[in-house]
DNA sequence: TCTTGAATACTTGTATACAAGTTGGTTAAG
DNA sequence: CTTAACCAACTTGTATACAAGTATTCAAGA
């Protein structure tokens, strides 16, 4: 995803085996993973890395607007006051991680904020799928997040009131004002990490 | 999922490798799998069995669900001859199969239909998801189907005709119509499954 | 009787070995 | 010069070996 690997390149067990200093058993393991996360392709012979294109990126956050509208339109006509206070005190954490320039915890209570709201719904199948695209929405969080910091660390500021509204919104329980602002905080998002992660690969 | 396998059952590498004559490797290869898609949970020892209860198979259709109405609103106003021939050709294959008694042949047919539609989409990262799912929802299908053709053959009738509805759908481009046709025949299926699968188990 | 502890028989995670098959290059023949 | 065949160096999939850790059982002592 950082774009140290390019699109195309080959891998293989042995090879990465050696370059790792450990045997062929995990490092197939997190081939398999990856492939499910669909970052590489396995084939007859070696595993394919497949470049992230502005399209999957698109198509990530297509998943994610896909399963938080699905997840908000259940939540919404009901009182969540636990769920509030989690989602607050991880903004809050947010802000102290901004206050000390630590781009990973704010990457992480990033998705921590989001993935709070997808537990609450208590949906096993629903949280299959978000932990299947997971990982790969931290790892973009992180490159997005560290570029953030380091080019236009004011340019935080307006993520954290989205999240803000957010709250507010789930606090009026108006389910078309949920998903309104969860969609432009999507598109924004969409936005600024598609521009950061295809500069870098 | 048949219920050959009581809920809470544990399972471990060495028993299966022993159990079906082959080494661990290919073994936790498929523990993983079936991990991945929320059959059994994997912990510091032993697999566990999950149970499939009513509420799980009302969660994998509000997933399919999901998926096919993200699908056919995309697919909706477009026209889409070469799909609705596929389509159709799997319709005359669902009747074949119920003709001469191959439930499995019809209950891949039934899968097929709607994975081509999912594949029209041309989206990759939803195709995942599908893909995620898939194998499930073949079994569950599999169960369902030889139970429906050897309990009420003529039941397999309204099965048929709901995909007839679904491709009349399709043609008028009309969205809401197609959603609703959509929409209905999974209620169906998920009652059906619903129903089998857990008398089975 | 209950608790504690040690031993044993499990468990998984990782390392290594081996078999079967694919790819690519080099050599020999036409 | 081209083509075909063989060989060598790779690949993955599976089997096995080993290390580290965990649960359970049984016995001994309070």
């Amino acid at each position: 995803m950082s774009g140290e690997l390019k699109k195309g390149t080959i891998l293989s067990e042995n090879q990465l085996s050696a370059e790792f200093g450990m045997s062929r058993s995990p490092i197939r393991e997190a081939l398999r993973v990856l492939s499910n996360e669909g970052l590489i392709e396995l084939q007859r012979m070696g595993a394919v890395v497949i470049g992230l294109t502005t399209r999957d990126l698109n198509e990530l956050y297509d998943v994610r607007l896909l399963l938080e509208h699905f997840v908000l339109e259940r939540l919404s006509e009901v009182n969540h006051d636990s769920l509030i206070k989690k989602l607050e005190q991880s903004i809050d954490q947010m802000n102290m991680a901004a206050k000390y320039d630590e781009y990973v915890e704010f990457a992480y209570q990033d998705l921590r904020f989001h993935e709070l709201v997808i537990i609450e719904a208590d949906h096993k199948r629903i949280l299959k799928l978000w932990e299947s695209i997971r990982e790969i929405i931290l790892a973009a969080l992180l490159i997005t997040t560290e570029k953030r910091f380091r080019d236009d660390k004011a340019a935080v500021l307006p993520l954290i009131e989205q999240h803000h509204e957010m709250i507010k919104a789930l606090k009026s329980q108006n389910t078309e004002r949920i998903q309104d602002e969860v969609k432009r905080h999507f598109e924004d998002t969409r936005n600024t990490i598609t521009a950061s992660l295809l500069n870098e690969a």
